[in-house]
RNA sequence: GGGCGGUUAGCUCAGUUGGUAGAGCACCUGCCUUACAAGCAGGUGGUCGUAGGUUCGAGCCCUGCACCGCCCACCA
């Protein structure tokens, strides 16, 4: 008997096609008028979309939808992050290239895949950025599919990626922004370093991981005679040991304070000294400070005037150095060069075991097995280390209290997420260090002069002028010097770092208001209205990005944040890539259709995370299914109403009609109001509710009335049900977009061609509704049925009396409402008993 | 160690300013009813993590605790 709808096959892909031809979701650049604007996050482009993005990214869209429906013109781009390290690792696999960025560029040279096996060609920074474009831009490609086929309400004319021209041009234009007003500067220092990387990382890319280690006691003699322990969970540290530092008021060691410790197998002679960072309750309240075991090291060696003794090289592995020079001097020159020795070249795990075996006595006790918190980059494998380097900071240590302002001009979504953003930078303690030692990434816009020797002159940068902007020095030169003269003495060099890749991220606003380039539109769209982005990343972009607005505009860079929960896996886990076994958006998509998976994620609230549960999905399914055969119906009463209209009314409707269209515009209006909120799960949840009782109560009370009927009667029940259609689909059309469209398009298409541009209903200031009333007729409706199930009959199963016990008021008002209760539940006659008190009973005796 | 969430039916989750515990899924029963059996009707099922407090009244407000998760922390 019914048809089978297949969503996908019937009209999605025609509605896709149709919103593409049609551009119903461009945004209008010479609009005058209200805006929204989308600060999109820019997915990482290396591998596949899963269904974490669907899931946030369809929240979003739902809210441009409803924008856009009120009428606002909103701007809804789409960004692709494809610089930084996962990007160039699959460049490196899938084109068999490395980057050698002191190699000029060869504009002859094409990437090709499936390279030979055998050592990996070195190519220029550019030719390598020109192959990471190539590989990107077929994974965007990808990707675009999936949104659109997602129906993401996105401009795509409004398409960037992190890596391109523009993109580099406005950070590289960031960057001498913030060097000409003060804001960043370049220092030598102990910087953190990935040893397995060989780059500078900053204190947000940082996680600490739980890893194994184990406390070592080590004596250390008095220069003039007796001992003392320290614990140190880093011994092959030892040869870097600048000094032995206690508290103060640590009473077992003040004696000690001005003396000098020896240290074992080097034979240094290491300053004790007080110190109120080292705590009397840790280890034995005494500890060596090295040059760098940890970030205290760091912060005490700047205070101090000792010079440091460097031991790991940037690749993380002892290199070698003389004993009996200083730093390093020695009693024992020749054993400590004897058993330094055997580090240099190891690794610090390797080294560790090895300075274990040659301390000997000196370790007073076996190491002690412990588990403690290690600093990792985030996507490193090795501990950080801390590297004397040159590198670029941004200044955001004397800002703290300026971003902790502008934190509380926005407004979070949820709120309490504000939270995390105000303790990040509560806790911030380092400037950002924004160069790394990369090569797939923006390239800082300046050169160093060289001098006679060919050495570069770091203290004289020349930077590049803004017209030269977007470049790459080591292929361009700078203002007063020619190609020729790179390298050579009296010539210069290109700084050969590239930006932190958030350097670039904390620009999107700026990158699609095209900041510095064309006023007008950066003045129309800055700040943004809303950033949504989930919550892991509140430390870097959320971060990063209002730390640059404040710095180039002093002001926010969006009105809202709204922060996404995450899909988690029935263990409770981050769904993640590395966990295996995730589903493809592409096969939720096909198996279920766009709808279904949209209805899925717009169930979900800002900010609570949700367990992936395909059940919800059928759930999406069954609820279009259900709007197509309402549709149908509604659709077919509606062949005998002659003119098409949305959104009137007649003076005169049935009371039952009234009844329901009151109940309706309080929903409309309820919804509004939470999606204004951006709590569009509310405004779901009260649709969604209001349509089964829709089609599973009224339609059943009227549809009698609807074909039976004639004249005034019939045409009140077809104009509610044509006005409750456009209603329900227009609320129903930021979640389930292409069903909506396809219902739309049987009956309204003439006056506005796509649902997704019709103005979002309005609802009246005072709805008159009688919500006693509405509420009898389903207390009523529910009591005859359950008297039918209940004797096993057939809902059509005549109903011989009814009596209703129920106040006056609700009497009054149901004797209008009998024709359509009498028909809807196959009743004979109706009785009354009316009491004072506000319960409505039925008693319901059923025909033989 | 600090901060922030969460803990409600077997599962996934709602629960507006305190006022008699809700939905969907699952399960059970019945019903071919002129949109829909991919449907409809009805039903079983919860001392709302825990111990106190405030209140006439607490899932909701206050305090402590437990467990789960996230974020952060100079981690000797």
């Amino acid at each position: 008997m019914h048809e089978r709808l297949n969503p996908r096959t019937d009209y999605e892909k025609k509605w896709q096609e149709d919103w593409d031809k049609t551009g119903v979701y461009h945004w209008q650049e010479v609009a005058c008028g209200a805006s929204f604007s989308i600060d999109t996050p820019p997915p990482t482009v290396s591998g596949s979309l899963h269904v974490g993005h669907v899931f946030s990214y369809t929240q979003t869209d739902i809210l441009a939808r409803y924008q856009r429906m009120c009428g606002k013109n909103v701007f809804y781009p789409m960004g692709y992050d494809d610089n930084g390290l996962p990007t160039e690792r699959r460049v490196q696999q899938v084109f068999g290239i490395t980057c050698n960025p002191t190699l000029p560029y060869d504009p002859h040279w094409t990437p090709k895949k499936n390279p030979p096996k055998g050592p990996l060609q070195e190519v220029s920074r550019r030719n390598f950025v020109e192959a990471c474009l190539l590989l990107t831009q077929e994974d965007e490609r990808a990707f675009e599919d999936t949104w659109q086929q997602l129906a993401l309400s996105i401009d795509w004319r409004q398409t960037y990626s992190t890596i391109n021209p523009h993109c580099t041009a406005m950070s590289q234009r960031s960057f001498l922004d913030m060097l000409h007003t003060g804001h960043v500067y370049q220092v030598e220092a102990p910087t953190m370093w990935d040893v397995d990387f060989k780059t500078a990382v900053a204190q947000a890319e940082l996680e600490d991981r739980v890893m194994p280690g184990a406390y070592h006691h080590i004596r250390f003699e008095l220069q003039d005679g007796g001992d003392l322990v320290i614990v140190t969970t880093r011994p092959e540290l030892l040869p870097a040991c600048i000094a032995v530092v206690a508290h103060p008021d640590d009473t077992r060691y003040t004696h000690l304070f001005g003396r000098y410790a020896i240290s074992p197998i080097f034979g240094a002679t290491i300053p004790i000294i007080a110190s109120s960072h080292a705590d009397p309750e840790k280890g034995s309240g005494i500890l060596m400070v090295c040059t760098f075991g940890d970030q205290a090291d760091v912060a005490w060696w700047k205070f101090s005037d000792l010079p440091a003794k460097q031991v790991l090289g940037l690749n993380g592995r002892f290199m070698p150095v003389v004993f009996g020079q200083d730093p390093f001097g020695s009693r024992d020159c020749a054993r400590a060069q004897e058993s330094y020795d055997m580090l240099v070249g190891l690794k610090v795990a390797a080294a560790r075991t090895t300075m274990g075996t040659l301390l000997g006595e000196a370790l007073i006790k076996p190491p002690e097995p412990i588990e403690h918190p290690v600093k990792f980059y985030e996507k490193g494998d090795s501990p950080i280390e801390f590297m004397t380097t040159r590198q670029w900071f941004v200044r955001l240590l004397d800002k703290k209290q300026a971003l902790l302002n502008q934190g509380q001009l926005i407004q979070w979504h949820p709120d309490f997420m504000k939270s995390r953003y105000t303790n990040w930078v509560e806790g911030l303690n380092q400037d950002w260090c924004i160069s790394r030692q990369r090569y797939f990434g923006i390239p800082f816009p300046l050169w160093y002069p060289l001098d006679g020797g060919g050495n570069p002159d770091y203290d004289h940068p020349i930077f590049a002028t803004p017209d030269q902007l977007p470049l790459d020095p080591q292929s361009t030169a700078p203002v007063g010097f020619d190609e020729s003269m790179r390298g050579k003495p009296n010539g210069f060099m290109g700084d050969p770092d590239v930006m932190d890749t958030w350097a670039t991220s904390s620009l999107t606003p700026q990158l699609m208001s095209h900041w510095g380039q064309d006023k007008a539109r950066h003045n129309q769209l800055f700040p943004m209205d809303i950033r949504p982005q989930s919550h892991e990343i509140i430390r870097t972009w959320a971060f990063y990005t209002i730390a640059k607005s404040w710095i180039h505009h002093k002001d926010i860079p969006w009105g809202h944040v709204l922060i996404s929960g995450w899909v988690l896996d029935p263990d409770r886990k981050k769904m993640s890539k590395s966990k295996g076994n995730v589903v493809t958006p592409q096969a939720l998509l096909d198996h279920y259709s766009a709808d279904a998976i949209r209805y899925w994620a717009g169930r979900a609230r800002l900010g609570v995370d949700t367990s992936y549960d395909e059940s919800v999905f059928q759930i999406g399914k069954k609820l279009t299914t259900k709007l197509l055969n309402a549709a149908k119906f509604v659709k077919m009463q509606l062949e005998n109403l002659s003119s098409v209209s949305l959104d009137t009314l007649p003076v005169h409707l049935e009371p039952m009609d009234a009844l329901w269209i009151a109940q309706l515009q309080q929903v409309v209006e309820l919804a509004t109001k939470a999606l204004d909120q951006f709590e569009y799960a509310t405004a779901l949840e009260t649709i969604e509710k209001a349509f089964w009782t829709f089609c599973d109560h009224y339609l059943e009370l009227i549809k009698g009335r609807a074909y039976q009927e004639t004249g005034a009667k019939q045409r009140s029940a077809l104009v509610s049900l044509e006005w409750s259609l456009g209603i329900f689909l227009r609320l129903f059309a930021p979640f389930l977009p292409y069903v909506t469209e396809e219902i739309w398009s049987w009956r309204w298409a003439p006056i506005h061609p796509s649902i997704h541009k019709a103005p979002w209903p309005i609802y009246p200031k005072d709805v008159a509704i009688n919500a006693s009333l509405w509420d009898a007729v389903l207390i009523i409706l529910a009591e005859v049925r359950g008297a039918k199930t209940r004797a096993q009959k057939s809902m059509k199963h005549p109903v011989k009396a009814l009596t209703i016990t129920c106040p006056h008021a609700i009497a009054e008002g149901l004797r209008f409402l009998e024709d359509d209760l009498k028909r809807a539940g196959s009743i004979g006659s109706i009785g009354y008993t009316e009491i004072a008190h506000p319960a409505v009973t039925v008693e319901v005796i059923l025909d033989d």
